[in-house]
DNA sequence: GTGTATTATATGTATGTACACGCATTGTAA
DNA sequence: TTACAATGCGTGTACATACATATAATACAC
């Protein structure tokens, strides 16, 4: 389903627009997608990204700054994502001892074993998507490369 | 910046993987940029998309579902933006007469106001964002539409 | 016409976001 | 050293999301 299908109007002021449009709700589906092929691993995108960037670094450790500085949304709010996490056991907090402003957060086995799970699954789901092939996968990339200005 | 520059990381498992995050990357760059252009105008991107799509088919009266059908994020929460609205009086609930489960949804005149004021400044957004040509953006959107299967 | 399914809207809960702020710690300049 | 700025983390609030559910009204099968 194109954009014009999915708001149910083809009206666009200019490229300019139809391209921001675009963008968002192509976002929104894949998310979307991603997020219902997660939800079997009981995991949120954002949940799974801190752990996906945890493992990333393993047994290299990481403070809360780390993980925000490597998550596509600068989010502010990467304590309470942490908090569930921890809750779930996937990740521990511990003091660090060279910055004590810093939290050290530690994925754990557990966290390991589920992202080992998980893992292929969201694979699976990043090719399910779409059908393009790699050719126009490389120039979407470079125009997305090229979209914003700074 | 770009997707590697944002996140730190150029290792991507494959082209879809990349293209999955850099859509998601862009859209979250484009959607706080309109946000902090609406801000002067006391407006989330989602509210002001539902005024948006009311004053596009007004006078024309339209029930929630309606609204919800054009929204890009197929919301189910389209009844508590519309409570925020009409406690700054930019829209009107009002039972419909036709089928008593409708609620039509009307735009006032200071929400239309609201929006001729804040139109021209998202315009301004949508082409600020981004410095690529008309040519570029058209492929960008051919692939767009392309990108999902359904 | 009656009973059941469907539809339209609203709401409760858990999760996520932006933004503002607070607190403790660290860095730095006088 | 001492005062002040910057940093790292956490939290409060408003707003948004998904999902499940509730309620009322309508549609439909019989």
């Amino acid at each position: 389903m194109t954009l014009q299908e999915a708001i149910k109007s083809s009206g666009f002021k200019s490229e300019h627009q139809k391209a921001a449009l675009n963008i968002m709700y192509v976002a929104y589906r894949v998310k979307t997608f991603i997020s219902q092929h997660l939800k079997q691993f009981d995991l949120t995108p954002e949940q799974y990204n801190v752990l996906r960037i945890l493992k990333g670094k393993y047994p290299d450790e990481m403070c809360v700054k780390d993980i925000a500085d490597r998550l596509i949304e600068r989010s502010s709010n990467v304590p309470r994502i942490i908090d569930r996490l921890v809750i779930k056991k996937l990740v521990r907090r511990i003091q660090s001892g060279s910055d004590r402003r810093e939290t050290i957060i530690q994925i754990t086995q557990a966290g390991i074993n589920l992202l080992i799970a998980a893992d292929p699954t969201v694979d699976d789901a990043n090719k399910d998507l779409t059908e393009m092939n790699n050719t126009d996968l490389k120039t979407l990339n470079e125009l997305l490369d090229r979209y914003l200005k700074d």
